[in-house]
DNA sequence: GAACAAATTGAAAGCGCTTCCAATTCTCAG
DNA sequence: CTGAGAATTGGAAGCGCTTTCAATTTGTTC
């Protein structure tokens, strides 16, 4: 196995100054850096980054902790990040913990203390004092992606404002019997993702004079399939149904309006549905939605952690608003009942 | 920072005997290896993996290539990795290609040569000799998943039988007028998987003496909106249009599923739709597919590698064929005209 | 209880790099 | 041409573990 030793032969270098050229980092003359390169090149060789990681303390890597891998948000917030990370020359280590809460422990007890990665991106997990603790005392930087995290610095969209601005859109096209498709309780741990946006919606309804019927406010897993059984529900109710339904996701609202082609409703005319994401099928579907660009808070976590580590500096505890923006398709319209 | 020194200072034993302990290998007395276990605990002592990996040579590491996350197949494929090497106490890191090109080489050329991981997982690329070469040149056995691969352990499945399954189903309904959904030239690049599918499909049809008509076999690109746009065209062709559509994946049957709503079209009264995969939007679909049980293919990949890494043996180029199921849902039926 | 085999242990030599430090070479003003 | 300071270089000491090898302890057998 070819080693820089081997390099620094063939260069007529020594080991330092390889390494140096290699690098990038320190001074070396254009000349041995030249040399260096160039008999790396003709050994195919590519550092060990365990000894380098051992000697410098720098591992080059970043753990990404997600909850699942198959909602849209993550896989999208993962291929920012990892896309990101590429092109830094960074490794990502994906730590996907599910529902296992055994696989969370061990992931945050265990493999994030075993040095491995510089710094960790976990995306909608609230972690607690003591999970961030352990990590800090390691030195380990820690950006949370979808909510405030104690003592870590957090890319984030405004769930209450977002879930207005939704709310009102409907509102403002003419609804006022809008029903509301929440996440689980279960899903309230991390960031009460589900509740906030749930209290945007009821803020936005109070304030139209709107009442918000308690029937018409069902929950869901936040996937398709989840929100699809809770919608045939919802609008099994024949005659007393919503003219609008405001999903706290993109799946949930694609959930929706498959359930409502099953009772034979045409979107929008007989029922207005709107999401939270921008997923990659609301182009297909036409559906309204609040875009939040998983993929760009992916990128910017990336950028915010390797901004810190290569100048050094410990990670401000900062608690950056990520842009939304409405987008309106064709799943949103004025009220049928209330037009004609 | 608690190093294994401080370990062996506490347990009151030598560094060597700690080691040996924490590690589960080697001969240790019952009392030592509690011990320092005890002692590890209290000082919540966590192994440093780059510096096991540098002395051993192990890195407990597993390197998963994919060329996109978004693809049901591909998350699934992750989520049964990732599941799998957590519970090993194995690392993920996941190399996510994309369709820029030059990852594609950086991850083959240098990512995946720096020796971090202790093997790697390839999933639907098909490597060129020399990315083969170079891994083994570094002793990292190779899975790849999805096709052969030269010199390399494969899991796949025989993408034509399974092709001829999925027809004969459509054509023991009594369809003759089989549309298939087949993927773009550029992915037949990894393995063939299109040409091979599609040449299941015209055998069957073949085999049946049923005519392919060229006009009914159109191509996108794996994903539910590139599938709902040639379904679109494909249905548009009023009159003459096929009673049943074979879609080369499930999301690109579901795609197919959302465009014949779109002209009005019942399923499966006016359109039997079926496709491959085992999608989780299958049952809410009530979507007709062969399950290829990627989540397991993933988890076997791991078993496959870890079998071989542990032993320490080479691993046999050797080709598995991963089982797969028919589903019958209800989206295909007898055709409605020769029903009537 | 002696003699030998088996089990357990610790000292020390790396694993393949980075980086500190001191030595050397280069620059250029005087 | 000289000397001071800057730029470049190489030697060597680790980074925090694993593992070999030899020494020590324990267990067995007759």
């Amino acid at each position: 196995m070819t080693g820089i030793k081997d390099v620094a032969e063939r260069a007529g270098l020594s080991v330092a100054t390889v390494s140096r050229a290699l690098s990038g980092k320190g001074n070396v003359s254009p000349t041995s850096r030249e040399r260096a390169r160039a008999a790396a090149a003709e050994l195919g060789f590519v550092l060990s980054y365990h000894a380098s990681s051992l000697a410098s303390g720098r591992t080059h890597n970043v753990g990404l902790v997600v909850p699942s891998v198959h909602r849209w948000f993550f896989s999208a917030v993962i291929e920012g990040a990892s896309a990101a990370l590429l092109e830094a020359g960074y490794d990502l280590t994906l730590y996907n913990i599910g529902e296992n809460p055994t696989h969370r422990h061990s992931v945050f007890n265990d493999f994030l203390l075993r040095k491995r990665v510089d710094a960790v991106i976990a995306v909608s997990l609230e972690l607690s004092e003591e999970e961030i603790q352990q990590l800090h005392a390691v030195h380990r930087p820690i950006v949370g992606i979808g909510g405030p995290l104690p003592g870590a610095s957090t890319i984030r969209i405004d769930d209450t404002a977002i879930a207005l601005k939704a709310t009102n859109h409907l509102l403002g096209l003419g609804h006022t019997k809008i029903a509301h498709i929440t996440g689980h309780e279960a899903y309230d741990q991390d960031f009460h993702l589900p509740g906030t946006r749930r209290s945007g919606f009821q803020k936005a309804m109070n304030d139209a004079g709107c009442p918000v019927r308690p029937e018409w406010i069902v929950s869901a897993d936040f996937t398709i399939e989840g929100a699809y059984a809770a919608a045939r529900q919802l609008l099994a109710s024949a005659p007393e149904r919503p003219t609008a339904v405001f999903a706290a996701s993109d799946e949930m609202a694609i959930g929706t309006i498959l359930a409502a082609r099953d009772f034979g409703l045409r979107i929008p005319d007989d029922l207005s549905v709107m999401g939270i994401d921008g997923h990659d099928l609301g182009n297909v579907m036409g559906l309204t939605t609040i875009d939040q660009d998983a993929k760009g808070q992916g990128a910017l976590a990336v950028r915010t952690l390797l901004g810190a580590i290569n100048n050094g500096l410990i990670l401000e505890p900062a608690d950056t608003e990520h842009p939304t923006k409405l987008v309106v398709r064709t799943s949103t319209a004025v009220p049928k009942t209330s037009a004609s």
